[in-house]
DNA sequence: TATGAATGAGAGTTCATTCAT
DNA sequence: GATGAATGAACTCTCATTCAT
């Protein structure tokens, strides 16, 4: 069931064949459900050894979503390149997002279900990591209209309730194709830069977003 | 603290002062912290009495989530008349929706957060209800079509993806708006109103979707 | 083992049975060897309800720091007449003293040794018993001084000492006279009145004192 | 924090740099309390080598008690010189006891609060220390007997009692000092010396012993 | 001589749940 | 219709102790 028996690894190993199956239990059971018990066993250690290194559920709990976090970003800032338009950033960023939440349902549903609803503390750990994302769409749609040599005419704080409804949308979205058979990333990605870019007015016209070849 | 205790009641009302405690309670602490004795307090009445009426923990929490739910659509399928144009008919559910979320903060908690992260069981509850409401505006969105004399040219499933992006950006914007102060529901709906219809293209070319004098 | 099961009693009854079984746990295994285990076992209650009804480990030591406390200074205050000479106060105070740590060794392993040896909250506990001791001797010193027909010549601070040092001795007779076989309460009472009032000298000089008839 | 980490010292030196953290570490903690770990790491080596050199958590408060209580006898033994007068005797010996315990609270903690309330193994091993105290108490005062012309006329057992009792006294005023600011070992002897030779009869009546110049 | 890696066993505590009245 | 009394089972966490090097 769980990892191979192996005996007397450093340190750092154990600390992430831990993490992940912390990440694994954690996010399959939730928060409360998870036993360290089951962690424990999952990593092939001992439940002590679990709390020599990662201290107590809390801590171990931070950790993951720490380790989640760092990795989800990454993986979107390795996707896009900056000296593209922002569509095309967009759009980027997107296939890497959905890409990565595919690739890791679990850390996925630390970060998005877990860490959200078992206190402030553990809130406050993703909020950081969604602060940043938002923070890059802002930015992205913003640069769309300089782009159009506009100066936006609707309030700074109209921006803010976009780029939180795109993400908001793109979170959703993980979650749907992780539940819907056979809707790959790039699907995704593509349903939603047509929604958020061209709006359902304009696809009702027929004007739909077109994506770059590669 | 909890109701004031008032002896013999009848049933029906006893089991919603125990639903009113118990979403109270759920919503809060989330599903797996709350406690049964604090349940039991907060409604005024003793823990086996609790037991008597609604059976477990569990069953508690299923009806929980299924008044909100039923409270929720409600809400929203009054807020909509029916012959009106189709972004008629999404602006007003969208008001009703984000009214009510912004009126019942833990009944939306137990349904969008808690539920989904609790096992299977309880998330089918709640996807029965997001069924629901997609289909409402996947509806919407094909109305829209026919409005415009045009048979969409995308398949089926994008449409679903579309209404799955609607439904999960107003679900990420209800928790902003409740989280963000002075942000109204008026305002939520106008947003993404903005952000669905015209699309950030058209956003940045000013030529947004104007809501209706009402 | 422990307790005859019955079932269903009352709570003030059910505590008094609890409290009997840690009195009698914490005085032998002392306080951080025993096991809420052992106590609710030897109570004939789940610890579930030793929990509920005494709340932690900390405060059923705390409630037995009390009640054993008020036990041993109550009997020491009902074998005192007031209206005595000071030195028929103190014979008759000891003997009460003597009778009740032989009669609640348990009790007095507690108080003298537990209380004292397991942080200061605890140790807060005991003081105050303590003091109430020794303000009595104290005032009985001062009694004697009294009925010399002499202001004592030595300062008050000094008879904080005579008196800490008149009870301690009285606390180490009392482990000695219940670790030897057949020292009775009488003769432990009697030693230490010839100690502390005649003073080794005297009784060198063959001039001891003598106790009263009764 | 702890004792400087100096590499590859002799066996004799790694062992009582390792007897002082214990000493150190079972007087403030308790025996139970205090753990191996906190030990080792004050003692600044590995735990493995607290084990390979004492053994096991029982063996090394078994040595620290010896070696403290050895300590104490030690200082009383060199504070008295065998060919003085009883009460002068006497006198010396307190104040290297009091002396000794002031200097040293951790150590009189362990001797006179730890080993008694952890088992009977451990009280053994004070209660050979004491014995011999005990002793050398009990032939002071057949020697004031004797110094007196007569053979003390009260039992054997009697007498056995009034050493208790005034290493009691001894034992009770070294915890009031070391608690009391500004109660130096001098005044302790005097208070102690005043009430176990005069009594508090004769003091009433102005007839205290008196201390010997030095 | 010395230690980083690892664990079996057991502690205090809490909870959903039921019985007897 | 309603409750005070009671518990089995599970949880987080700690500790003395040892192995392999």
């Amino acid at each position: 069931m769980g990892a191979v028996k192996t005996k007397r690894m450093p340190r750092a190993v154990r600390e992430q064949q831990m993490l992940d199956a912390a990440v694994r239990t954690f996010g399959r059971r939730g928060y409360m459900a998870a036993s360290m018990d089951e962690i424990a066993e999952l990593a092939g250690v001992s439940k002590p050894l679990v709390y020599l290194y990662l201290n107590s559920k809390e801590d171990l709990f931070t950790a993951c979503i720490r380790r989640e976090a760092h990795a989800l970003t990454a993986a979107v800032r390795s996707g896009v390149q900056p000296d593209t338009p922002a569509d095309r950033q967009l759009w980027d960023g997107l296939r890497a997002f959905f890409t990565h939440t595919a690739q890791h349902p679990d850390g996925w549903a630390v970060l998005h279900l877990q860490a959200r609803t078992h206190g402030d503390a553990f809130a406050a750990e993703v909020t950081a990591m969604r602060e940043e994302i938002v923070a890059f769409v802002t930015q992205l749609i913003l640069a769309a209209a300089r782009a159009a040599h506009r100066d936006p005419d609707f309030p700074e704080h109209e921006i803010a309730g976009l780029a939180e409804a795109l993400v908001g949308a793109a979170e959703s979205l993980a979650d749907w194709a992780n539940a819907t058979p056979d809707v790959t990333a790039r699907q995704a990605a593509a349903t939603l830069m047509n929604f958020a870019w061209a709006g359902l007015g304009n696809l009702m016209n027929s004007d739909p977003w077109i994506p770059p070849v590669s």
